[in-house]
RNA sequence: GGGCAGGUAGCUCAGUUGGUACGAGCGUCCGCCUGAAAAGCGGAAGGUCGGCGGUUCGAUCCCGCCCCUGCCCA
């Protein structure tokens, strides 16, 4: 019987600290579900905690890709999934901490990804710049009608993977997301609550931390590693505005009110994808015995 | 004291040669999302067009006065 606990929330609500706070008192682990924490060096923009503030607590996935390699979820379903096995033969209690509400909605509930080529990809890719989104939703509507009404004619990203998906399987394109339902036996989600106008301080706060921590040195230093060409990484908060900066696009004020201004806009999308789980209980995050709250929600699977 | 520019959506600004504000970007709110998800996409709500008076069938746009802001002159 296999258990496991999963802080969410969104980004800059604590959970990190919530999450090695819970692994701590039991002698648990803890698996990031993040899909930027999860490349090295990527440090100061993505609020990775050093492991001088880990209390000795093992964390899963951060630091395994390099900046040049793009992420994608279906790779990291496997990966976490790796990992809380690892931890349930060792009989340790695996603590999800995620702010990537895909991510965690992959590895927690059932979810499967039919395959992808990056041949096929690349000649849609190529074929939405000629053309246009309008041109292939109409090719998608021809085939796979069902897919096409729940995919807008102006989301071209989404209808090269519904075409990628058809031209691969054959069959049609699931244009949804699957109903809840947990792929492990007890599942605990704890949410940490922080309300909006709090949030959006911490948000500024953290980024100014960030920008005083030394993110445009970091990101300097990703660059020389291939950052740029990055994928993935190059479109993290942050990073993305900093890099615009260092190309002299804007200014450096500029780059930080807008890098505040992506992260406000980011938290309000996890917040709306979380709190339609409705398998989340939500404690504030100021509550006085918030660890003592999550700790007493993580007993209940026992 | 005089001159000039300006006062239009929460913010920055378009615009109407007088006929119900086509406004835009940002912000706000809401929603979608299956191999880029810290990404991508959509929808909605916001305005007595600085105040008062006048001209006019009708003024945000014309006239007068006033208030506020910035710059210049004295």
């Amino acid at each position: 019987m296999s258990r496991l606990v999963a802080v969410v929330g969104p980004t800059a609500a604590g959970k990190s600290d919530l999450a090695v706070a819970l692994a701590a008192a039991r002698g648990d682990e803890v698996i990031s579900v993040d899909s930027m924490q999860i490349y090295r060096g990527m440090d100061i923009g993505t609020a990775k905690l050093p492991a001088s503030e880990r209390a000795g607590v093992t964390h899963h996935l951060l630091d395994r890709l390099d900046v040049t390699e793009p992420a994608t979820v279906a790779e990291f379903q496997s990966w976490a999934r790796d990992a809380i096995d690892d931890c349930v033969r060792r009989s340790v209690l695996p603590i999800l901490v995620g702010g990537s509400a895909l991510y965690v909605r992959a590895v927690v509930d059932k979810f499967e990804f039919p395959g992808t080529d990056p041949q096929v990809r690349a000649a849609l890719e190529a074929e939405l710049q000629q053309v246009g989104p309008e041109a292939l939703h109409a090719r998608l509507a021809e085939r796979d009608p069902d897919a096409a009404e729940r995919i807008l004619p102006t989301n071209g990203r989404r209808i090269v993977r519904a075409l990628e998906v058809m031209e691969l399987t054959g069959g049609p394109f699931m244009a949804a997301l699957p109903t809840y339902e947990y792929a492990y036996p007890s599942v605990t989600q704890i949410g940490v609550d922080v309300p909006r106008d709090v949030l959006d301080r911490r948000i500024a706060d953290r980024v100014d931390a960030m920008w005083a921590a030394g993110l445009v040195d970091e990101v300097r230093s990703l660059e020389r590693r291939g950052l740029r060409e990055g994928r993935t990484a190059s479109r993290a908060l942050g990073y993305a505005q900093v890099l615009r900066f260092i190309a002299g696009k804007c200014t450096e004020v500029e780059a930080r009110a807008e890098t505040i201004r992506a992260t406000r806009r980011f938290a309000r999308r996890q917040d709306s994808w979380f709190r339609k789980d409705p398998r989340v209980t939500w404690i504030p995050y100021d509550a006085p015995d918030l660890v003592a709250q999550a700790l007493a929600l993580s007993d209940d699977g026992y």
